[in-house]
DNA sequence: AACACATGTAATAATATTATTACATGTGAA
DNA sequence: TTCACATGTAATAATATTATTACATGTGTT
């Protein structure tokens, strides 16, 4: 398993499914969100303070990536015995170019 | 002039640019027009009949699409003499990854 | 007990997007 | 002149997204 384990597999993906990624990534406050996660995971409340939002705001952008999953989040315990939820960025590669809407138009529903 | 003449350089992509991309690409509408423009050139009218959309309605996706540079559009005048006004897919690949994300987000104003 | 920090969500307000309807205009052909 | 087909947009309605505020709950530390 020398591959990561949970990048995105940008062969699998369908049509609706790229157009939940689009939407993830149409709001520049998400862009901001991946980049910060990117560099390191990191959990809701302090999140919230890097990219300067407040919580309840934070969630739904989160839900939005999540949804379109290009984050994952897992629930720990810290030390101090403290819930803390982390979120970390996912690892994708998808190419767009026309060829790619082409085939998504095949499989989307409407 | 070997190479297309309106190819969207990714290279050259602001933060801003690429949201407004992703917000182009982020209705399943939009994706269907991008496909059916990649086959063949068509004017606004008949591009309704194919995506079974009204006139007014189909004016607003393209209008989304065009500013992100996605289509182009020319006004001509066919033989009848009768204006018609013809949308074209541009030719584009872009690489989407955490990579380009992070590079974006540093130039996103807010 | 009061404080600091964490998760989580409900209710609402403010905006933006999407979709429809109706209209005005112009051309060429019957 | 009426018809068929084209562009273009204004006004409005219906929905969805984005953002704020206020709450409830739980843990460890002072």
């Amino acid at each position: 398993m020398v591959d990561s384990e949970d990048k995105l597999d940008s062969e699998l993906i369908s049509g609706d499914e790229l157009v939940k990624i689009f939407d993830a990534l149409s709001h520049p406050m998400r862009i901001k969100i991946m980049a910060t996660l990117k560099e390191h995971r990191q959990h809701v409340s302090e999140l919230a303070r890097m990219v300067n939002i407040s919580r309840p705001l934070l969630y739904m952008h989160l839900q939005k990536l999540e949804s379109a999953k290009l984050v994952k989040s897992s629930m720990e315990i810290s030390e101090g015995g403290k819930a803390m939820k982390f979120y970390a960025a996912v690892e994708f590669e998808i190419l767009v170019n026309p060829k790619l809407l082409t085939a998504a138009s095949e499989s989307i529903q409407e």
